[in-house]
DNA sequence: CAGTGGTCTAGACCACAGG
DNA sequence: CTGTGGTCTAGACCACTGG
């Protein structure tokens, strides 16, 4: 990492094989693999087979962000968190939603409309989907002591998922429910996950005005 | 993976250790421990010296975002890449700027406004402030053959960073120059990257209407 | 204080892909 | 064909921390 950011390894430049390495630091090649190994994760390094391990020449920024269970990121800033269900339904999801969750139009989905709220403030939106082919005792679930989207991670497990981020317009009625005018800029996240083939649940959580997500580069 | 998929080991609950996993697989320990630290690095093992390696009950989603050069996202999906600086100056920077780089109140930055355009569509509205003392060279680059988001990934290297997503409404400014109207949902990212102790560079990075920022769980 | 994970070693075989 | 990284092994010592 020194070398790399002192640039005595210049972006583009073929770095010592691992065997060199090893003999240089002293160590074990398994060290050194290890070490490069997760250099490489890091999106510094590129590593070929036989083509060796070069600095990457425009390194792309990642950042993790975590995205916990909305609960437990207002209980952790010490605030009182409460949801309320505004609407529960089992009905023919829309075919936008059912082609992104790979579902033959028709089908029919369990539909929730949530709000959470930190010390009574309005903090987060959530229109949901829920495959019952998949979740089949959300069925039966009120959601009314526990939200869906707690109760989705500790009731169904997911292998994969998508999250997307924008930026929306509020609506009248999320206007309404978050507090504030129509029209105001808020940060949404869309969020789609798996469980092998199948689509568990479609998620939207519109943030109240002013929301920011962090991470760490 | 597939055990606590299938709830063969459910959320709560102390797994085997290392030692008797690999007994029951047949292999080392070391081929364990590569196997379940990767798995923690995910977010779904808790692994505690003594205590031992347990499933977490309430897995906090991690969503890695790759952010690219805007260049070579733009010219990744097939458009031309454009841009232009609306603004180069050398000035005392805001004190909230200069706070949140910890620098000295009357410090001089670069400010560098530039629009970065697709197919000569408007694409994003850059704002960045650029420290010269770590980065002196910043100071003779016009930075219109290349973007300054490119130069300073080429000539400073950071070692951390922070950045953060929020939605935010257009200004009379920023609605013109992204061809908007004024009080548009826009997609904003801020970012803060550091060369150890000092602040390379903050930016404020404003996409166009239905900008969308994918990751995958 | 003792059980657990964290890390390292020296060596081996292998998969891949560049030349 | 062969240099490179990818992975595994069997063993060792250690750091941490829960009981």
């Amino acid at each position: 990492m020194r070398r790399i950011n002192t640039r005595q390894w210049k972006p583009g430049d073929q770095i010592p094989n691992e065997v060199d390495l090893a003999a240089e630091f002293g160590c074990a090649r398994t060290t050194v693999n290890r070490a490069l190994r997760e250099i490489a994760k890091t999106g510094l390094l590129d590593r070929k087979r036989k083509a060796g391990t070069r600095v990457v020449e425009q390194p792309i920024a990642r950042a993790v962000f975590e995205i916990p269970i909305i609960r437990k990121e207002i209980e952790a800033r010490g605030q009182a968190y409460r949801h309320q269900v505004q609407q529960r339904a089992i009905s023919v999801a829309p075919s936008g939603v059912l082609a992104r969750m790979g579902l033959n139009t028709g089908t029919k989905l369990l539909r929730l409309k949530a709000l959470h709220l930190a010390n009574s403030h309005p903090y987060a939106y959530e229109d949901r989907w829920v495959n019952l082919h998949v979740a089949p005792e959300a069925r039966d679930e009120p959601f009314d002591t526990i939200s869906a989207n707690e109760w989705l991670v500790l009731n169904t497990p997911y292998t994969n998922g998508e999250v997307s981020f924008s930026a929306a317009s509020a609506s009248k009625d999320i206007a309404d429910a978050l507090n504030c005018d129509p029209g105001s800029a808020l940060l949404a996240i869309d969020r789609l996950t798996w469980y092998g083939p199948d689509a568990v649940t479609h998620v939207r959580i519109v943030f109240a005005e002013g929301h920011q997500l962090h991470a760490s580069l």
